[in-house]
DNA sequence: TATTGTTATACTCTATAACTATA
DNA sequence: TATAGTTATAGAGTATAACAATA
């Protein structure tokens, strides 16, 4: 095998030889498979995702959300706005720290995400249905191990 | 091995579990990565794969850079134009059909890709580095067959 | 002093719709 | 009629800087 694992001699397919243009091909494509999903509930991506790390941490503070959807914590302002108007999740001034916002999900959000989540599920067994579960499962650990190195660098906990 | 390569019991670790964010991770820690090596040029990934993809395609019209940028035809107008002013590509009226332009790349623009690549591939290595040849060679087979499947939507050649 | 949330603001990226010139 | 490029414009997403409240 040569020094690197799909290097092209020209420049001619360099793109397509790059990890990283691959990575935001399959990347565009998924969320763009996401999104009808979630158009139905009026989401993005984002706020789904900010729903489902509210639903795993409840009483998140808000800067905490940002580390995690890699966001500044100014971004994630009018994101959780947009949230509480929709009566999904609740926005408390924290005990411990009256400084920070307890987030948690409302009923109603709990109720969403119970109705997206199977429904996400499909989505991604839909959108990786040419792959095997060993496949996937493959997929899944080398962007773990990527990720997972990076992630260091967001983490304040 | 269960049905789904991956899927937690609880919604508690949904979001990593789910390919399609690993993806996105993984895809913003590289941009930000190549971006560092942009920086110096004063371009983003965009403009950068303009120019890979024009120097792959001489004589490329606009419509079909946009098609391979996954762009609308109208968001590659002001990329080209910047491209234009600062002299590393020109656009002309093709012959064949004068409604199109034809990019080309100049000598600048050459002349900053040769400096360019190698950088690029540089970074990809740095960032890849925890992955021997066969694991990056596998994870590329990956992304290729996903995005090779998804890109019939978008090819009109 | 440092941190949390907020605000005001600006910048980038992208798409839509309408125009023009060619076909 | 249809297509290529362009323009004007608007929307989404994001960051920076400064501020008030709290630590």
């Amino acid at each position: 095998m040569s020094k690197d694992a799909c290097a092209p001699q020209t420049t001619k397919d360099l793109l397509p030889s790059l990890l990283g243009y691959q990575l935001r091909l399959a990347q565009l494509a998924v969320f763009e498979d996401l999104q009808q999903i979630l158009d139905d509930f009026n989401l993005t991506p984002s706020l789904f995702g900010a729903l489902v790390i509210v639903d795993a941490n409840p009483g998140l503070k808000q800067t905490q959300l940002a580390a995690d959807l890699r966001l500044d914590r100014s971004s994630v302002v009018p994101m959780v706005e947009r949230l509480v108007q929709r009566q999904l999740l609740t926005r408390e001034r924290a005990n411990s720290d009256r400084r920070s916002n307890a987030l948690r999900l409302t009923a109603a959000g709990h109720g969403l995400l119970q109705e997206l989540v199977p429904r996400v599920r499909d989505h991604e067994a839909r959108f990786f249905s040419a792959f095997s579960d060993a496949e996937k499962y493959q997929l899944h650990a080398f962007l773990r191990r990527l990720n997972d190195a990076d992630q260091q660098d967001h983490q304040q906990d």
